[in-house]
DNA sequence: GTGGTGGTTAATGTGC
DNA sequence: GCACATTAACCACCAC
């Protein structure tokens, strides 16, 4: 189940010089990332012995960074902080944050990620500047950037060039925001906020349409994606539908269930900002998997997502004989795999141990390591 | 050469 | 359709 109905990504993968790129698989497989049909761009293959190609393309924006994108990239810089600063290059520790990020469902490059957090960082230090002591929404997108710098400021063994300019932002504490309770997201402090989602559901006229953005009121949280909009900042609406209580692990939402099936996992997903393509299910306080309709029993739910199936790959070089690398990937549904397989041009999967193919994901054995297997001819 | 940073550009989203 | 806001991507500069 991929959650995101936008098109995915587009990650110009760039490796030197800020050029974009497209990544190509060191043994001669297809592009992990492929330009959409319609903006189809300029090619320029550079050869370098079996290595990358570079294409050039005109300016291409990837899809804006949602919640769980965002939080897992601050996680895993976060886990990583301390080498960063030890190494001369931090490239491969990028590389490495991409890679995690990969694992997790989104497709977002080193180039990417470096850029966004940045980004991230630039943001934190302009809303601190502009909005010191206001108790704005942005700033609670930085609180875990915060803490990630105060633990910095007090591990005495770390040493940055810039971490006195760095530093000189953290001071701050927007004592609104400092609740755990509150996960992520933008949080206005007197109201809620609208969602894109919000807005194409009610444009199609569905069902859910007010119900997941009440729902999600009703907690006072709104996902990541949401923005604080003129005119929408004020007023509190209660909702008066059915409501449960869903729990992801210390992060509770109460989500409204009189649509339809779908419309409730929409609201969950918007709920939670999953993004994935990992499929989720609710089980009630009994651990009894409960479907989702506007009938099922009012009361406490736990969100549960499926954990995926993790495999190892090894890639080989145009030869197809010298082992060059080997890669994790977890996959969650069968067009995940079919997905995996398409942008590698492989037709499907040789388990190195015992020589089985396999083209379909239920066929896969955990942590079992795997090539892929090509068209005769390609 | 590399990383950090500030500033800028431009694609995209949003409101009216 | 336009104006404006947001933000991914890029550039230039500096420090090391």
């Amino acid at each position: 189940m991929y959650l995101s109905e936008k098109p995915r990504p587009i990650d110009f993968y760039k490796e030197e010089g800020r050029d974009m790129m497209i990544e190509v698989v060191g043994n001669g497989g297809l592009p992990l990332q492929q330009q959409p049909q319609q903006q189809q761009p300029q090619m320029i293959l550079a050869e370098s012995s079996g290595e990358d190609h570079e294409v050039k393309a005109p300016k291409k924006r990837a899809e804006t960074w949602v919640q769980e994108e965002t939080r897992s990239l601050i996680s895993l810089r976060r886990e990583m902080d301390s080498l960063f600063n030890t190494s001369k290059s931090n490239k491969h520790l990028w590389e490495q944050i991409s890679a995690k990020m990969r694992e997790k469902g989104f497709d977002r490059s080193p180039t990417m990620c470096t850029d966004k957090w940045r980004n991230l960082l630039k943001e934190f230090k302009k809303a601190k500047h502009q909005e010191r002591g206001s108790g704005s929404a942005k700033m609670s997108y930085y609180k875990e950037l915060e803490e990630l710098l105060r633990d910095r400021n007090k591990n005495a063994a770390y040493k940055s060039p810039t971490l006195s300019k760095v530093d000189s932002y953290i001071q701050f504490s927007d004592k609104g925001l400092e609740d755990a309770s509150i996960p992520f997201g933008s949080v206005e402090a007197t109201g809620r906020s609208t969602l894109n989602l919000e807005r194409r559901l009610d444009h199609d006229g569905h069902p859910l349409a007010i119900t997941t953005a009440d729902a999600v009121a009703a907690s006072g949280v709104p996902p990541w994606n949401w923005r604080e909009t003129p005119g929408n900042g004020g007023e509190s609406h209660s909702y008066g539908g059915r409501v449960i209580s869903v729990k992801w692990g210390e992060y509770t939402r109460r989500i409204g269930i009189d649509g339809t099936a779908d419309a409730i996992k929409e609201a969950i997903k918007s709920a939670f900002g999953l993004r994935t393509r990992r499929a989720f299910w609710l089980e009630d306080e009994d651990e009894v998997v409960r479907s989702l309709d506007r009938d099922m029993p009012l009361g406490n739910y736990t969100l549960h997502l499926d954990e995926g199936l993790t495999i190892k790959v090894c890639f080989y070089d145009e030869s197809g004989r010298i082992p060059v690398r080997t890669e994790e990937k977890t996959l969650y549904t069968e067009e995940d795999f079919r997905d995996f397989l398409t942008r590698r041009g492989w037709t499907g999967l040789r388990e190195l141990s015992g020589f089985r193919s396999v083209d379909t994901l239920d066929d896969l054995r955990p942590c079992a390591m795997y090539q892929g297997v090509r068209l005769l001819g390609d």
